[in-house]
DNA sequence: GATAGAATGATTTTCGAAAATGGGTGGAGA
DNA sequence: TCTCCACCCATTTTCGAAAATCATTCTATC
């Protein structure tokens, strides 16, 4: 089989970033990072570059890069930004969505369903698949807005906001069947076309999340 | 004196796909662009990863990079979005901008008033410094906004737009002046601490440009 | 004892050579 | 004539060694 190759090492560095293996402000030297990656530091410079721009990572010059901070003002404002640009988003995507836009979102909804329903021990093994899966079916719901900045400017914050989606993970379980609920609901309202419930629902929906997130950060 | 070091190579990067230096679609070979630049391998992907992040390339994986598109549909959707960010950030930071604030937007107005003044030949001559002037003039009115990412967010769209204006810069001029009036009402509105009509000025400013450009596109 | 400066060690940053990949040409077989 | 495959060249992508930079400790001098 094909070693991992070293082009999806941002996905695994953005995913170890927000499941907290490394914490905000820590420190990421080259000489830890190529052992644990097992890819050269050039490779790895350019994946910590994007990084940057993605708001993950922080670079200071002839210092090196770090883990960004995290802070609850931080939150509101991501929460703020992503409301507003997804409420956007799912509103053309439901004026504009054909078939494929609408198998699609039950596909991915099923596929997060799978690990949803899971028991809590397992769903916490697979957390990172989770992350991946509940990414997918949100994307899902957008994919069909045209628009390719409102698209790029919403995935933006939607990743920002799983760092902090992850602390309210590693709670005690109980919110779990009301995200459930919730994202059912959400799937229902978009291939209803139902735009104002939709955005009304994902606005919910993100914000309770983001409060709950807060207190506990 | 020092030889550029290498550092701001993004810079010189960005603002010759700016200046149609490279037209889009051109693929970015690295065999020309170290000659250029005079800079290694390494060092120039770091700096073409860092521009896809904010659009202005587009990375193929295994055909390497290609200076993004450009066309009039993305123009519109640019513009909508920077004006609905602008309007936030100038209106935060009219209500919150102290003295330090206030002085650096008149400093940075001369700055760009200076070049703005010019004939004509000289005005293109020194063009790549007044595409700096103008960012960093627009840049002062919004810098005491909180909201790092409403910042961030608002400067990713400024920096696409110049790509566009630039068609407008070299159309014969007219339009200077007008600009030129425009720059200096919007400078007043946000000195007198009318957000309103700031709001108003920025949103004509920046609606008239884009329309001008995309007629020429 | 306090401070500045030099020397040392750790880490980042740069760079080009080597490996991997893609595109294109030509030739053999049908 | 057309298709497929093997080869070759151009280009990208990866990688680690060398240079540059930052932080710290040690020493000499006031």
């Amino acid at each position: 089989m094909e070693q991992s190759g070293g082009r999806d090492v941002v996905e695994r560095l953005r995913s170890d970033i927000v499941s907290s293996v490394f914490e905000p402000e820590t420190r990421l030297k080259f000489a830890d990072m190529t052992k644990r990656y097992d890819v050269g530091i050039g490779t790895l410079r350019e994946g910590l570059s994007q990084l940057v721009s993605e708001g993950f990572v922080t670079l200071e010059a002839g210092k090196g890069f770090r883990v960004a901070p995290v802070s609850g003002e931080e939150l509101i404002e991501i929460t703020e930004h992503f409301i507003e640009l997804e409420k956007r988003a799912i509103t053309d995507a439901i004026a504009h969505g054909d078939d494929d836009w609408e198998s699609h979102i039950v596909s991915s909804h099923h596929r997060l369903n799978i690990i949803e329903k899971l028991s809590w021990p397992e769903r916490i093994e697979r957390h990172s698949e989770w992350v991946q899966r509940h990414r997918e079916f949100h994307e899902s719901l957008v994919a069909a807005c045209r628009g390719k900045w409102l698209f790029k400017l919403r995935s933006l914050m939607f990743n920002q906001l799983d760092r902090y989606r992850f602390v309210t993970k590693m709670a005690p379980q109980g919110l779990g069947k009301e995200k459930f609920e919730e994202h059912r609901q959400i799937m229902l309202a978009a291939l209803d076309r139902d735009a104002e419930k939709a955005s009304a629902l994902i606005e919910h929906h993100i914000r309770d999340t983001s409060e709950r997130a807060r207190t506990m950060l």
